[in-house]
DNA sequence: TCTGGGGTCCTAGGACCC
DNA sequence: TCTGGGGTCCTAGGACCC
């Protein structure tokens, strides 16, 4: 381990409304959102001469067009993101072999092994952002510095378009006058309850006991905070773990939950969520369902089953047992979105699902249900892979288009199973 | 004029076991 | 007789991140 600014944080700045940019000269220097419109849905991404007038991601569109009226809404190119996203990783790849990617636009990297090749941690990032600019074409900030905590924020900083490298001897000089809110793990719910005992900067949560900040946001929150504010962060660089859950989501505007609607919508979540869990060998025992009523009020309802699964009609009926669950013992009323999720994943060989146990019971993934379900599953997966993820389905054609942003985009936010 | 979609982790109570 | 304590798993909710 050397002693120097050897971790670096990488941050492509407004991904996706900058490919916009890159794609479109006419775009260049102007205000633009991604998503959304000014009649509806939401912002996905915003370009810095949009957030300069406050536009930002998740922001609803009418909202956006009336705090800046000369927004610009463009449709995502979104295969394309994940392809210049994918050649920015390949760049840091050159730099180092250590990167811990951690969503499509950002990376850690630890650059201590690369310091006799390339220079000092402070050159690397000029190598680094040089490279990104002159081959992709796209902007990028970087964080140098000792730790990962450190260098994170220092990436914020160094926004937009920028570098900032945090020397060890500068550290508390650095951390001290920042807004907690920087942090990582300080949303606005722990923003508000730190203000109201006086704590603004990382310097205030420094100075405060943490056993007082632990009686404000909890044990181990509070306890973490108080070792970031006192600069204590011995998180490595490493590779990106395999994740622990799947999920997929429809937002439906206001809908009565109709069995045919609720068999349609969980229908095509639970064959998102199936299929991806099959094509990388997957399954899992816990089976989440989330309904949303009016005024964002949500209920969860699980169960852990005995057996693992990954077969889309088994899913679809277990979820749909919960999301039933759960509007009986709901407000009521409409409900604006469906979700599913399974977790407790464990890898599941096909060859251990066919193997036959209690015939009579489909939830036994070896039931002859089971293994009729896992050969429509197969084909169709093999069918989705021939002409595409839209070929094939349970969910009727009327339905599939009708909500909800495009799948390409879905697909960016998916994870590594 | 009303809010997308993908995740991780923590807390707290209860069941159950030893 | 009237009761300990630890560990693990499950469920529901919530904060947070990109």
């Amino acid at each position: 381990m050397s002693g120097g600014p050897t971790i670096l944080h990488a941050d492509l700045d407004a991904f996706y409304a900058s490919v916009e940019q890159l794609l479109e000269p006419a775009l260049r220097g102007r205000p633009i959102a991604v998503g959304g419109s000014a009649r509806g849905g939401v912002v996905l991404a915003a370009s810095y001469e949009a957030k300069a007038f406050g536009v930002s991601g998740g922001m609803p569109g009418w909202r956006a067009a009336r705090v800046c009226p000369g927004l610009t809404f463009v449709r995502g190119h979104f295969h394309r993101y994940q392809e210049l996203a994918d050649r920015v990783m390949d760049i840091l790849g050159d730099l180092t072999p250590a990167i811990q990617r951690i969503s499509i636009d950002e990376a850690f990297l630890d650059v201590s092994g690369s310091l006799h090749l390339f220079g000092p941690p402070a050159h690397i990032a000029g190598i680094l952002r040089a490279r990104v600019r002159d081959e992709v074409g796209l902007p990028i900030s970087v964080g140098a510095a000792r730790t990962k905590h450190l260098a994170k924020i220092a990436s914020q900083v160094a926004k937009p378009d920028g570098l900032v490298v945090v020397e060890p001897e500068d550290e508390h000089t650095f951390l001290e006058p920042l807004p907690v809110g920087l942090m990582w793990g300080v949303g606005p719910v722990a923003e508000r309850r730190l203000a109201a005992y006086g704590i603004h900067t990382i310097g205030d949560l420094a100075r405060t006991p943490g056993s007082a900040v632990e009686r404000v946001l909890g044990h181990a929150v509070g306890q973490r905070l108080s070792a970031l504010a006192l600069n204590d962060d011995p998180r490595r660089v490493v590779t990106s773990p395999r994740a622990r859950s799947v999920g997929a989501q429809s937002a439906l505007g206001r809908r009565t939950p109709s069995p045919g609607l609720v068999r349609e919508v969980l229908g095509h979540l639970a064959e998102r969520v199936a299929s991806r869990l099959r094509a990388k060998g997957r399954a899992g025992r816990t089976v989440t369902v989330r309904v949303r009523f009016a005024a964002m009020r949500s209920l969860t309802r699980s169960v852990t089953l005995a057996e693992p699964i990954a077969t889309t009609l088994t899913l679809t009926e277990v979820a749909e047992r919960l999301a039933w669950q759960a509007i009986a013992e709901g407000p009521g009323g409409e409900i604006s979105l469906l979700a599913i999720s399974v977790a407790n994943l464990s890898s599941q060989r096909v060859v251990q699902l066919e193997l036959p146990l209690t015939p009579e019971d489909p939830l036994r993934p070896g039931s002859v249900t089971g293994v009729a379900r896992l050969a429509v599953d197969a084909s169709m997966d093999a069918a989705r892979r021939r002409y595409g993820r839209d070929s094939v389905g349970y969910l009727p054609a009327t339905l599939r288009h009708a909500v909800g942003p495009p799948d390409a985009f879905r697909e960016l936010a998916e994870r590594e199973l």
